[in-house]
DNA sequence: AACTTTATTGTACGTTTGTAAAATAGCTTC
DNA sequence: GAAGCTATTTTACAAACGTACAATAAAGTT
């Protein structure tokens, strides 16, 4: 990886402007002790920066430590090791996802139809649509298949997944009296969903996130007409 | 990178029993000099493989060339470097791909709407379906955002696909006396595709291939809805 | 203020990395 | 069959890799 740039070996200051503690040396910002879960914590964001602006190839254990503003040695205090860093990044990534899904579709007392419209928007805003984003996704795939750890995340995560969007079809269709085969629907606008995100987010000129958004509201539309879907 | 384990040096056999030519020492098969076009591809269809089983960290020079039945140095003889034949590899899978895309669409004397869904079960099917093709493409995907090379093809690929998905989806309503907006439905079933095909891959007992495919023919059979689709 | 604990750094080490370039050998041509 | 070309291998090398571990110092305890 000749042709990879070196990233700058300067020291980064963790929490610029707090010089009153320790000395502060020409070398650099004084060392400062953090609580493990906040150390542990900017490893892991450290890590999904780094994943997805690099993807796994530049993701070595000096880099995150560089980027988290930490010495390399001090990895493997709170890690087993690079695999492991890198499983707990993609479990985080998980989370965060799982967490924006039950806040958009089992909170409020919006019609189910509403709460979905509010999460495809949100899936196709800046909050996800980012380019930090894909990178920490492909990168995530990537390990799916070759890490047990991460492929045991993703069966669970995503289970979880379909679960809640089935669940959100069901009231749907309860409130609209409609007569649905909400798993096989929740696989499908599941797939819908995950296919026009990695496609946007690859190629973001291609189409619109208002495109994107209008599929899925016409997924749920069409969702009424009701044939049978043989879910095998 | 010390937990994998060392991948055996001894050099493969590139064309096991002709070994009319040459000398065959005790140290392995003679060396074969090959047509640049078909050492070329050897390199390539490597590349793919080694990219598809140990993704972007472990598809390293020397250990594409041994997949390769090849030494090391040679790489350099063919390609510019690691990340010209790495490009390459990409450029092969998406030209794979649109062949597909264009044998099943575009030639035959069936329906529209029979050769999409021949479609449909090809792309579910192990030809596509297989451990190796999603590492290769979550590989291809990673390169996408890091090299311009990799971009680019995309972006024409991606393109492509969707216009080919258009035109059969025009063919189809011409057939059937539909009114459809085939942009956006094209824009859709492409994603619906390649949602289930990534889940799909990503984690196979999740749901079946028969399932898949329902889901892809139920979205013709709801084209016929004819709910305009506000295409921005 | 001295002592303990341990978070953090710095250095060291053996491997592996991508590439360069010399050495070798297969095929063609004369 | 000798000469020439170049595909292929071999060797070499500096840089970067992940990990181990001794050295340092920040915070808590007495």
């Amino acid at each position: 990886m000749q042709s990879a740039f070196h990233t700058a070996k300067i020291r980064e200051d963790p929490l610029a402007g707090a010089k009153t503690l320790g000395k502060a040396t020409a070398e650099g910002p004084p060392r400062r002790r953090l609580d493990a879960e906040q150390r542990r914590g900017a490893l892991i964001r450290a890590t999904i920066e780094v994943l997805a602006e690099g993807g796994p190839r530049e993701a070595t254990v000096r880099v995150i430590c560089a980027r988290a503003g930490v010495s390399h040695g001090l990895l493997r205090h709170y890690f087993a090791g690079q695999e492991s860093l890198v499983a707990a990044a993609c479990r985080s990534l998980t989370r965060d996802y799982d967490a924006a899904l039950e806040r958009f579709l089992t909170q409020g007392e919006d019609p189910a139809r509403e709460r979905l419209h509010a999460f495809f928007r949100h899936f196709f805003s800046d909050r996800w649509i980012d380019d930090r984003a894909l990178g920490a996704w492909v990168a995530y795939w990537s390990l799916v298949r070759s890490n047990a750890e991460v492929a045991e995340i993703h069966r669970e995560s995503y289970a979880r997944q379909r679960a809640r969007m089935a669940e959100a079809l069901r009231q749907m269709a309860a409130e609209e009296s409609l007569e649905i085969d909400a798993e096989a629907e929740a696989l499908g606008i599941t797939a819908l969903l995950d296919g026009l995100w990695l496609e946007h987010s690859l190629d973001r000129p291609s189409f619109s996130a208002q495109a994107a958004i209008s599929l899925c509201d016409t997924w749920l539309d069409r969702v009424v007409g009701g044939k049978e879907i043989s879910y095998v």
